[in-house]
DNA sequence: TCCGTAAAGTTCTACAACACAACAAATACG
DNA sequence: CGTATTTGTTGTGTTGTAGAACTTTACGGA
């Protein structure tokens, strides 16, 4: 409970961390004393130590625009994570550097439903051989998270359940261990958790425009995560979120969960397909294709997928009010058809949307497998939580990356 | 952002305030340092300034029963904080203190709907100045908060919308001045996320069995509050934990919010004494009673209620992933009829249920209004998040209880 | 009754981290 | 080429906690 001042010091180097990570362009010294309310000495100190540590790294002085000495602006250090993601589209592992960059990937593309755990994470392990060979020049990795379409334990070590993929009860850190990864120690996250903080946080440390929203992912099933402050809301056992089993209509069809009437069985990949009559493998981009083409049925599909989305999102809004809702997945795909129905839906049955109006976006489709990015950024995030432990940990031992940080 | 020593200190002297009160039973300066990893000699020095600042109070030396010097105890000081009420049954202020007890209390019990804000403020004003008057002998006052039905922005200084009272756009604090309150700014409360924190705390400073509930208050309306960690959750704009507006069929009656199927329309005080047939000033008492008595009516509304909690309450705990439901006002004192259809129904909806099945429980009826105590304890734990910002205005300012604490 | 033991509280010194001010370095401007 | 200006560093002072020694106040046993 009672602090000293170590966790001053732990304070301060996160504070120092993350203004150069979240500045526009690498800033100085005297830039981040201006923006965190540190005096220059000890920011000097402070970003000296992180810079012997590799978390920070100094650039070429910039060519100087104004008089006076110039400044050595500061970036992120070449540190990075392994981000990966099992879901029923296929599998992927990436490293991120710090700086938000993708250093290396691998990925598959199956359906793997049905298929058992242990051969599928053991294909995984295959692609994050891979890709860890391909940046381990000296590149210290801080650690390594899977994200996965499930409930996942709050300790982050048990997939409880994932209903698409038929799995429950697996442990991946028995395939992929310690040992297997260079030392890494697996965690484990929510596949729409993790999606959503690469809407949070455009790179490790670096906030983005929306921090407060409620995510929903259009895969085969629907996930979902509501962010707080740029963090996704974990809950009391780490399921929170799961808006794809949110009632839209009691006496609506059951669902594989035991209730009736979720959202996830009216706008679900196979249930939009099936209604829009078109593949399930593709339902987004060809659901657009046809309304282009006014197609009726297909506009009909979406009206109904908008009229489901509004009476859950609306519940979902009532009790967390949260300003924006982004979608992503196949509803991502959608969204500017979905926009204009579901905030009128909104604007309807939210007690105070004539106030305030939720905003419908859609999660940039650019990146695809956004999830195995958000988990190597949340491990990044651990160390940017506690700079100073990750500090003890490259000053012990010479070559980095061994241990993972506790808890 | 950084910070300094200034921090570090102000932060410890919360966590001895805290340690001190959220102790079972007066603890001594020893017993205060080993619970909070602080060494014997910066416990004794921080409890001194606490001390002589009114925050914290020495006792008796207890009757030593082992062997040692006897410790002296340590309890809450003589500082308290003006909480008050007004929803559509009356209106209340009470005094509380920072070791929870009720100092002072008044109150009025009349049907308020539809009487104009200003002629309710103001008698609210005259119960204000009773109790604050019966109280006054040098006590300060930590601040002063009114707990509404109704929609309050997270400045906290404006009524946006109270539908039951048929108020809108209310700046109480134009009744309720600082200088009609001895000095005092007026803060604004949610009704039931005010009533919550009764539930969350047993106390000021006083962390209660239950920290993560959903709570859900059964008055003219139905209110409600999501609890994390012992803190209702504001959401963006300070309106979340609506439950009452929260859809339970699409197809269901109009609700005065303009949506349709709101739980408030199966579940609230008049609907509910509708359907069972009896009078809606008492209801929960009454339904209580006939069922006892075998009247079908009377246990099919029940029954119906409990259909419709589950319906609304199991979307919000696949959402919010919240442990234990708090049912208050007619829900709590019907709450041994609901528990066992709506754990039923809960087991049924919520897909992790048969991981971890929360619970339904009432909250204890025995305090009257508890949002006005709720109120007061959240003046009162700005002070003790803050205890550092109140030394410096007791030691400035004579006579304190002055001015308001700064944001 | 007296002394040893034990626990609480206080005092003193050491140490760690930050603030502040003075200074050195590097550049543009006149 | 000197001056103004900004960056980064260095040295001193202040603040707050840690740790150890010391004092106080009791119990318990001889």
């Amino acid at each position: 409970m009672g602090i000293s001042q170590a966790a001053l010091r732990a304070t301060n180097l996160a504070t120092v961390t993350r203004a150069v990570l979240a500045a526009p362009s690498p800033p100085s010294r005297a830039r981040v004393a201006e923006g965190t309310s540190l005096t220059r000495s000890t920011v000097s100190r402070l970003v000296d130590e992180l810079v012997a540590g590799g978390v920070l790294a100094e650039g070429a002085p910039d060519l100087p625009a104004r008089r006076g000495r110039p400044g050595i602006p500061l970036s992120a250090g070449r540190v990075a994570a392994l981000g990966m993601l099992v879901n029923v589209a296929g599998m992927t592992a990436r490293v991120l550097d710090l700086g938000g960059s993708v250093l290396a990937q691998a990925s598959v593309e199956r359906d793997l439903r049905g298929e058992s755990p242990d051969a599928v994470l053991g294909e995984l392990l295959g692609l994050a051989d891979r890709v860890r060979a391909e940046v381990s020049e000296g590149l210290p990795l801080a650690g390594a998270r899977l994200a996965l379409p499930g409930v996942v334990t709050t300790g982050s070590d048990v997939l409880l359940v994932a209903p698409n993929l038929g799995w429950t009860d697996v442990r991946p850190a028995d395939v992929l261990t310690p040992g297997a990864l260079g030392g890494l120690a697996l965690r484990l996250g929510n596949e729409a958790d993790l999606a959503a903080r690469t809407v949070a946080d455009l790179a490790p440390g670096r906030p983005g425009p929306l921090r407060d929203f409620l995510y929903v992912s259009g895969e085969v099933g629907i996930g979902g995560a509501v962010v707080v402050d740029g963090r996704p809301l974990s809950g009391r056992h780490g399921w929170a979120g799961e808006i794809g089993h949110v009632c839209v209509d009691p006496r609506g069809p059951s669902c594989r969960c035991g209730s009736t009437g979720c959202l996830e069985r009216y706008v679900g990949r196979e249930e939009l397909a099936a209604r829009a009559g078109v593949a399930a493998a593709d339902v987004g981009r060809l659901v657009r294709q046809r309304v282009a083409e006014g197609d009726s049925r297909a506009a009909e599909a979406v009206e109904h997928a908008a009229w489901a989305l509004g009476v859950a999102l609306s519940s979902a809004v009532t009790l967390i009010d949260t300003p924006a809702i982004v979608l992503g997945g196949h509803l991502g795909q959608i969204a500017d058809l979905l926009r204009e129905p579901l905030e009128a839906a909104l604007e309807q049955r939210v007690l105070s949307a004539h106030r305030v109006r939720p905003t419908v976006c859609a999660h940039d489709g650019s990146v695809s497998s956004p999830a195995a990015t958000g988990a190597a950024m949340a491990e990044l995030d651990e160390l940017l939580a506690r700079p100073d432990a990750w500090l003890a940990r490259v000053t012990d031992v010479d070559v980095p990356g061994g241990v993972a940080a506790d808890g």
